[in-house]
DNA sequence: TTCATCTATGTAAATTATTTTCTTATCGAT
DNA sequence: ATCGATAAGAAAATAATTTACATAGATGAA
């Protein structure tokens, strides 16, 4: 179930003249979009109902029914951020705007998201006797300690690091019973490529959460691609983590169901070790 | 405009027998719903069209095609993954549970966050002359170098620790124009409080992302309140980080709004930076 | 009980919306 | 200039939806 808002987004300039009044007019207006009848919609942006059917098939709706139905679920509460300049003031707007994006950067990546890699990568990392995770910048050196984070849970060996020169000299000690995880959101860290073909050299499996043909995506064997279009408004921050945060969870849920058995123990130890510190409340969930 | 499902449920026992046909089947089968003309669904609830369309009228809509609309826009999509126990196994059911408690939670959240919290922290945010993120445990300890990596790009000074003694010492030496911001999934953390309390005790302000109510929120002036299920399932990774991720991003936001001149010089800084260092592609966005 | 009345629902007609088919116009390449 | 491809409208055909009307069944008062 794709967002079709998105979708819209992503092909409007491959449509022709009027098919793009009819999506500008779809942008700028889903609530009149989503009520008004095919003749409205034409005549609203100038074309005839005919033009309308065929915009509609063109994004790969049936009809034109579906079409609508496909734009009032693609929650457009936030669907704004689409749009690269947003005026934003009240309070209650940034709630919708971040949510919006946070929804549609999730959709994308729902849509694009590789089954086969997410499978292999979790494979390789059931495998591998030590995970390295590597990431810089204040995002993606995030998500290598969510790496960890998640990992080490399920009773595997993993480790994270954020700095470039560790990551170097850590990938030439590395050999084939290691893994290299690298996360980079814009994919053009030079460094983590270096890092990932040197411990590939060396015969460690490398996987990626990175933009999909980046340098870094290039450098590895496995790519989970996760490819955002990022607006060009400093202010904005970046909704691509949510999609980086998702793409982790996939691999390591599915990790934890792979392993389950062995992947409980440790679990409940943590579980254990943290109740029994804390207080007594047994439903608490590893939870911070 | 009240969500139409919710609407449902509440007058389903005052409707008709027919016209409960009708809406058990809408709410057992959203999808067909939503899809069905009004033909099909009448077949399906083995009534005549008018029915429906009289169906459709009693709930507030005026015509069926807004009834569809309306059932498409409500949030309705993840429901089901909020359940605890779904059974899953091969990597694309992983990958649609994953997102669907991700989707999930995010609305869970959008509907209950409350904009006048997210407005004070924000305002406290820019008063204050430094800010000291606290969260500690695999999650939150990470939620607290979010909130740092997200404050120190727009200028302001912030520091992260996932440090219970450091929490403490650091609480003792803050005065006026400190915050400190506090983050605890299950609200349960007895050394966050200590700290809020002593911080709040020399005249810091405080805010917490947490549980309402837990141990943590009540330790502090401010709490932007998270509260989701978690289910028991100890494989399952804990869907709150969204939630969390999120509530960061709309203090984040609204404080980069609030000071849009003051921050847009520190980020064309780091932006000039990164670009200068790594290639010379203007496009890239604050990336890493 | 019986009749009046009201509600729920269906049938068929009327209306409206949507799609298909066919035609014309436009644009770019040869 | 001509061909072919694409775009887009007009009109016809079809399908969906609503309206108007009719009827059955229930309810309740005389």
């Amino acid at each position: 179930m794709a967002d079709i808002i998105a979708t819209l987004q992503k092909e409007r300039d491959g449509l022709s003249r009027s098919e793009q009044r009819i999506a500008d007019i779809v942008f700028e207006d889903k609530q009149f979009a989503v009520n008004a009848s095919i003749i409205e919609l034409a005549a609203r942006a100038d074309v005839s109902p005919p033009t309308v059917t065929r915009f509609c098939r063109r994004l790969g709706c049936h009809s034109f029914s579906e079409f609508k139905v496909r734009v009032a679920q693609s929650a457009f509460i936030g669907t704004r951020y689409l749009e690269p300049e947003v005026k934003v003031t009240s309070s209650q707007e940034v709630i919708d705007t971040v949510m919006g994006r946070a929804q549609s950067t999730l959709n994308v990546l729902h849509e694009n998201v590789d089954a086969e890699v997410v499978e292999k990568i979790a494979e390789q990392v059931l495998k591998a006797k030590m995970i390295y995770a590597f990431g810089s910048g204040g995002n993606s050196s995030l998500f290598a300690h969510e790496v960890q984070n998640r990992l080490f849970r399920l009773g595997l060996r993993v480790t994270a690091s954020e700095d470039h020169s560790m990551q170097l000299m850590t990938a030439s000690t590395l050999g084939e019973d290691d893994m290299v995880i690298g996360l980079s959101i814009s994919g053009r860290n030079r460094e983590m490529a270096r890092a990932l073909e040197i411990a590939s050299g060396y015969g460690a499996a490398t996987a990626t959460i990175s933009k999909s043909e980046s340098l870094v995506a290039q450098a590895s064997e496995m790519n989970l691609a996760v490819d955002l279009p990022e607006g060009t408004d400093v202010l904005r921050p970046s909704s691509a983590r949510y999609a980086f945060m998702a793409a982790i969870d996939m691999i390591a849920f599915l990790v934890a169901i792979k392993r389950k058995d062995s992947a409980i123990e440790p679990l409940r130890r943590i579980k254990r070790q943290l109740v029994t510190f804390r207080d007594e409340d047994d439903t608490q969930v590893l939870g911070d």
